[in-house]
DNA sequence: CACACCATGTCCGGAAACGGCGAGCCGGAC
DNA sequence: GTCCGGCTCGCCGTTTCCGGACATGGTGTG
């Protein structure tokens, strides 16, 4: 049996966003809404509201400063021991491009040293469960356009926006 | 000498059945074509017609009814002892299935307390002397597939929708 | 008694399809 | 000529699907 999770939902100028952390970390972000790739509804349902948790809390606070453009980094325990290894490879790739930023899918692949599994990355950033912290939203195609996000390109334009520090624009 | 049996025919929707009875109550409800595990013909041929039998006729009443979907349920005598203990024992507990409803063949092992004679049921739900009134086309695959029917599988498919409420429709 | 049938179900490995891509090529619009 | 849009094809990790190999228990044979 995997650990089981708690959990709490919080209001966002982009939608309702679902929070999940484990022992070790904050482990899920999910717009509730138009969000692809989420976990099983029977799953979620078996996760405890604890709207208290430590982390929840952390992630909660900073994810409001981030919105209110008070924030741009993130500073909390992040659990990804979801992914299979070469998903956390990517992940964690992520975690290095700074706000205000951006890579292509290549640049990323490279980074992780697989120079030509391109689409692989691209397919693995989709399945990132922690939209926002880890920000597979700084990922764009190689000509710099928005190519794809499993919470809407709609949602991806604002946190670039955001991310460039021109504050909240929907 | 097992006790001989009186037999009649009737048409139904999906071709013409064979009904026996024995001073129990029905004994056989046989396709006559494309019917597999069929008595010997000689057997069949040394019962007595008497298509006014009591129990023929509220057999044939009966599933006239249920062909024209103004019936769910049978109401009338079984005879059930052709079978090893076993099969009866399988063969009754089909009979707690109600319309609308199926089991797989697994959990109709675990509703015998055999769960691990799963092909056993099965073979011995293939051997269903009683088809319709023992409703064995009321058991699927564990995923929910048709897997067989003595009768065919395109009958087992059109009783199921007849089950569902849906009407007759071929 | 041994043995071969089955209207199954589960597990496992291989094959094929599927992506939040990117480079190369071709044909039109200037 | 340039430039751009659109198409094709290769790329590779993951998922899904399919087929084969068991285990399994009652029955009908020999």
């Amino acid at each position: 049996m995997t650990p089981t999770l708690v959990q709490t939902t919080l209001p966002t100028p982009l939608g309702d966003m679902r929070l999940a952390a484990s022992g070790a970390g904050l482990a899920g972000a999910w717009f509730t809404t138009g969000q692809r790739h989420l976990p099983a509804p029977e799953r979620m349902a078996a996760w405890a509201y604890e709207p208290d948790h430590p982390v929840l809390c952390a992630a909660r606070e900073q994810l409001d400063a981030y919105f209110r453009a008070e924030r741009r980094a993130f500073d909390l325990p992040l659990d990804l021991a979801t992914g299979t290894p070469f998903q956390q490879t990517v992940w964690r790739a992520l975690l290095g491009i700074a706000a205000g930023h951006t890579l292509s899918y290549g640049e990323v692949a490279q980074r992780v040293q697989r120079p030509r599994a391109v689409r692989a990355v691209g397919a693995a950033i989709g399945r990132n469960p922690l939209s926002i912290f880890v920000p597979c939203h700084r990922v764009v195609g190689a000509r710099g356009d928005l190519t794809g996000y499993a919470g809407g390109l709609d949602r991806k334009a604002v946190l670039l926006r955001l991310d460039g520090g021109a504050g909240l624009t929907l």
